[in-house]
DNA sequence: CTTGACCTTCCAGCGCGCTGGAAGGTCTAG
DNA sequence: CTAGACCTTCCAGCGCGCTGGAAGGTCAAG
C-alpha cells in the first residue's frame, strides 16, 4: 500500500504519516523500486491506535513510549494505565485553573457593568482589570 | 528608571521588558547618553496593567488592543467587556472539552482495572485505548 | 587601570503537532 | 511522447510568550 492510500484509509495526510515516521511512531516501510514507501496492512492499525490514543488526551511522546514497550513484546496495560491516571490528575488539575480564573473574569464582568467610563482616568489604564 | 530597576519594580525580567517593547505593549522610552533606557515612573502602571490583563486570561494581542484605544485618548470600558465575555465563553467551552476528555479517561481508567494483559494480543497493541 | 554589574543588539530556540512549499523523481493512461 | 497524479527529500513556519546566549558597550567603585 501506499502512503496516499494509508492516508486516505486513516485519515491522515502523507505529511502526517511522514511525520510520524520521523517521529518514531510508524516504523519505516520498505520501498519500491521507484522508492515509494510499501505499507503493511497492519500500518493501519498502528495508525489507528495512535489516532485512539490521542482522543484519549496522550502525547505522542507517551504513545510512542507505549508503542516501545509493545514492540519490545511486552503488553502495555501498566503502563498506560498509569498514563491514563496522570492525565486524569492533570485535567483536574486544569478544570481547577480554569474555574478559578472563571470565577475571576465573572467578577470583572460583573465590575464592567458597573462602571462608568467617565471615572476611568488616563493614569489608570482600565479600572475594571485592576487587581481586586 | 533603568531597564533592571522597572524589572525589579515589576517582577519581571529585561528580557520580558524589551520583549514587550518590540510587541507593543510598552513604548520605546528615550535613551540616556550611554545609550540606556531611562523609563519613566509611568511604565511601572502599564506593566502592572499589562500583568493584571494577563491574570485575567487575556492574550498580549488583546492586551496590545486596549493599550491601543487607551493610547488614543479613549477609555477602553467597552472593549474590555466585551473580551471579558468573549474568554468566559472560551473557558465554558474549553472546561466543557475536558470534561469530556475526562469522562472518556474515566471510563478508560475503569476499563484498564478489568483488563488481563494476557488478553491483550499483540496485534491490538494495546485494548484498552481501543475506540469505545 | 581594572573589575564587575549592568546595559545594548541580534539571532535562535522552546514545546507541540503538524503544515506548507520548493524542486525533483516515478509511473500510468492516452 | 506528454500530461498529470502521485511520490520523494529537505527546509521552514505556525502560535504563544517568552528565554538563552553571544559579543560587545557603559559606568561607578576601588
Amino acid at each position: 500500500m501506499r502512503i496516499g492510500d494509508l492516508a486516505a484509509r486513516t485519515g491522515l495526510t502523507t505529511k502526517t504519516i511522514r511525520f510520524y515516521e520521523d517521529s518514531g511512531l510508524l516504523p519505516a516501510p520498505p520501498r519500491t523500486r521507484g522508492g515509494y514507501r510499501d505499507y503493511p496492512d497492519r500500518s493501519v492499525t498502528r495508525l489507528a491506535f495512535v489516532r485512539d490514543a490521542q482522543r484519549a488526551g496522550l502525547t505522542l511522546a507517551e504513545i510512542r513510549s507505549i508503542l516501545a514497550i509493545r514492540d519490545d513484546g511486552h503488553a502495555p496495560c501498566t503502563h498506560v494505565s498509569s498514563l491514563i491516571h496522570e492525565h486524569l490528575d492533570d485535567i483536574d488539575k486544569r478544570m481547577a485553573e480554569l474555574s478559578a480564573t472563571r470565577e475571576a473574569l465573572r467578577a470583572l464582568a460583573d465590575r464592567a457593568t458597573t462602571t462608568d467610563p467617565a471615572d476611568c482616568g488616563q493614569a489608570d489604564i482600565c479600572t475594571i482589570l485592576k487587581r481586586m
